[in-house]
RNA sequence: UGGGGCGUCGCCAAGUGGUAAGGCACCGGGUUUUGAUCCCGGCAUUCGUAGGUUCGAGUCCUGCCGCCCCAGCCA
């Protein structure tokens, strides 16, 4: 696949560029792709993963992962089992660069005693709900907490005390001492530590106060020499803060913080609190539902990790809040989809086709290739009956101009095989369509005849003696509207019909398929065999995404002009 | 109304004073044993808005308007 940028350089890079030519960091880059293990990866997370490493490889220079676990009552290992497994299926890899913030914490230790010891950080007794109060609002300066000014000695005991475990969680909190009355909250003394008697799932009880996001990451950036730090649009509120630390602490290097827009996506949620809702909430079956945008539910959902990284180049990054059209991350998918999956016949809702001039008992096997270039390769064989399943929604009884599928007296191909004209259908006690008759024309083997006659419409179908049942899952948006966190409680706004199984049957051929493996069933789309659902006496597979369907277009933009 | 950001086609997004790239979507047309793919063509006299500077402004200046972020001991 092309993997060439749709646009120009974007600002991030062109910051780098700069930074190389004036020589800033030496002409090195070095970023870090910074999750906290509290939740999976999601499509935002992977903006974010190809930007960083993308970065790196443009630059020849390194990308670190680097585990963000500074709050040990949030996360946990499962999380950072997962976003590895997510990463290296993106495509990435960060060799022997595994990082936690955690492993800096002596250091970060060390760091507040010499803030303390240039009298640049207290221990504040202030309640929570005081030093909220004390902080001011965006329009009245803060007040100076009653403990600002204590002796630089006491706040040393205090912090020590702080570090034994002497306080219970929310005694007491280590700050910055920086401006009380400054226009930037986050400048307004700043936690630097907070006391929290929690196990943490790599320093498990050694410690009892952890620093704070403003206090570790600037810090660990600078531990690890990353030259680029590379974060979302919220923190640059924070900037000066991170500023401020680096220039105050005696650390090794002094990276640069840059901050673009983070994604959002049409029809869906991206905020981890709500995912993660919805999986406690049992809307979805897990992390990993195909109906989530987590990388897990993509990839279960049949998503190609190459589709979801020319998206994340397509999308551009900028300084724009912006909302992304679904149908650009479906067009990446059936792009790549199409260029390297293998051809089937797959009917999805199935009505009975019953060749009535058919030979009794006759079983006739088809060549045909699952590849959609060369119709020389990629042989496999398919069997052809006289009783067949095809597409409920291809045929219609009354059927409107230029519809060349079946209706009472049309001929069709059946791919691969014979020409068939309908000559009647046969209904059951409720009017519903049982069964559509059908005869066919012996020359027309393969799909052509000596006569040359055309026939414009060709439909799938599978042998209803061979056929395997299946169930497939159909998706819609998990949400009835576009905008859903616009929604007072996105909960109200669920898509009670975002999942339909239906009962198909598909050719042989593809019992072998394995879970994971994504094929194309002809006009229906794409589909992967679930992973997790499927077994060998019952397979499941998962529509990934439908094909373009300009027919359907026909008709939509026919209704409306009516 | 304090501070920090952002406003270029329906959705993204280039553009760094010289006369509006590209992608998606959409609309035509051609090829086709997938109404798919593929291929051709169309799609911003105008850059939130009003002034100003300039031979020349999306780009510079000023004033308005709109949207986002910040008052966690979350990240």
């Amino acid at each position: 696949m092309n993997e060439t940028p749709e646009t120009g350089i974007d600002f991030v890079r062109h910051q780098i560029t700069l930074d190389n030519s004036s020589g800033r960091f030496g002409g090195t880059v070095a970023t870090r792709f910074p999750p906290e293990p509290n939740g999976y990866l999601h499509i935002g997370h992977a903006k974010s993963i190809v930007l960083n490493f993308g970065i790196a490889q443009d630059f020849s220079g390194t990308c670190n992962l680097r585990f963000d676990d500074t709050n040990p009552t949030r996360e946990d290992v499962e999380y950072v089992d997962s976003i590895q497994q997510d990463i290296r299926w993106l495509g990435f890899g960060w060799h022997d660069r595994l990082f936690y913030a955690s492993d800096y914490f002596e250091q970060l230790y060390q760091w507040a005693l010499h803030l303390i010891e240039h009298d640049l950080a207290y221990v504040d007794e202030l309640t929570a709900d005081q030093i909220r109060e004390y902080r001011g609002t965006p329009t009245e300066p803060g007040r100076n907490s009653p403990w600002r000014d204590r002796p630089r000695q006491e706040n040393l005991e205090l912090f020590a005390r702080m570090r034994a475990g002497e306080f219970p969680d929310g005694h007491c909190i280590l700050r910055a001492k920086i401006d009380m009355a400054h226009p930037n909250i986050n400048m307004r003394d700043p936690a630097l530590y907070r006391i929290r008697h929690a196990r943490h799932h790599r320093t498990g009880d050694d410690w009892c106060i952890y620093p704070t996001y403003d206090f570790a990451h600037g810090q660990s950036d600078a531990i690890e020499g990353i030259t680029h730090s590379i974060c979302t649009l919220e923190f640059e509120n924070h900037r000066p803060l991170y500023d401020w630390l680096l220039s105050h602490l005696p650390v090794p290097h002094v990276p640069r913080q840059i901050e673009f827009a983070r994604l959002n996506l049409t029809w869906t949620v991206m905020s981890k609190r709500k995912l993660l809702r919805l999986v406690q909430e049992k809307y979805v079956e897990g992390w990993d539902d195909p109906r989530m945008p987590t990388i897990s539910g993509m990839r279960r959902r049949g998503y190609t990790a190459e589709g979801i990284r020319d998206f994340c180049r397509r999308i551009g990054v900028s300084k724009t809040n912006s909302t992304v059209d679904l149908a650009l991350l479906e067009f990446s998918q059936r792009e790549d989809l199409n260029a390297r999956s293998p051809r089937f016949m797959g009917v999805v809702d199935p009505v009975k086709l019953t060749i009535t001039n058919w030979p009794a008992g006759q079983v006739e096997w088809f060549d045909a290739s699952t590849s959609a270039e060369d119709p020389t390769v990629d042989i496999r064989r398919i069997p052809c009956t006289g009783n067949l399943w095809v597409e409920r929604e291809d045929f219609m009884e009354d059927a409107p101009r230029k519809w060349f599928r079946l209706a009472p007296g049309k001929e069709v191909r059946l791919k691969f095989a014979w020409y068939v004209t309908c000559t009647g259908v046969v209904r059951d006690a409720h009017g519903e369509i049982q069964e559509i008759l059908c005869t066919y024309d012996p020359e027309s083997r393969g799909g052509e005849t000596p006569d040359q006659r055309k026939v414009k419409g060709t439909i799938h179908w599978v042998s209803a003696d061979h056929g395997l049942p299946a169930h497939i899952r159909l998706f819609e948006p998990l949400f009835t509207r576009e905008d859903p966190d616009e929604a007072d409680d996105f909960t109200t706004v669920i898509n009670e019909h975002s999942c339909t199984v239906m009962n198909g049957y598909l050719e042989p051929a593809l019992q072998e398929l394995k879970a994971g493996e994504t094929v194309q069933f002809l006009r229906m789309g794409y589909f992967c065999r679930d992973s997790r659902l499927d077994t060998p006496e019952h397979p499941v597979f998962n529509r990934a995404v439908t094909l373009k369907d300009s027919w359907a277009r026909v008709i939509r933009n026919q209704r409306e002009n009516e």
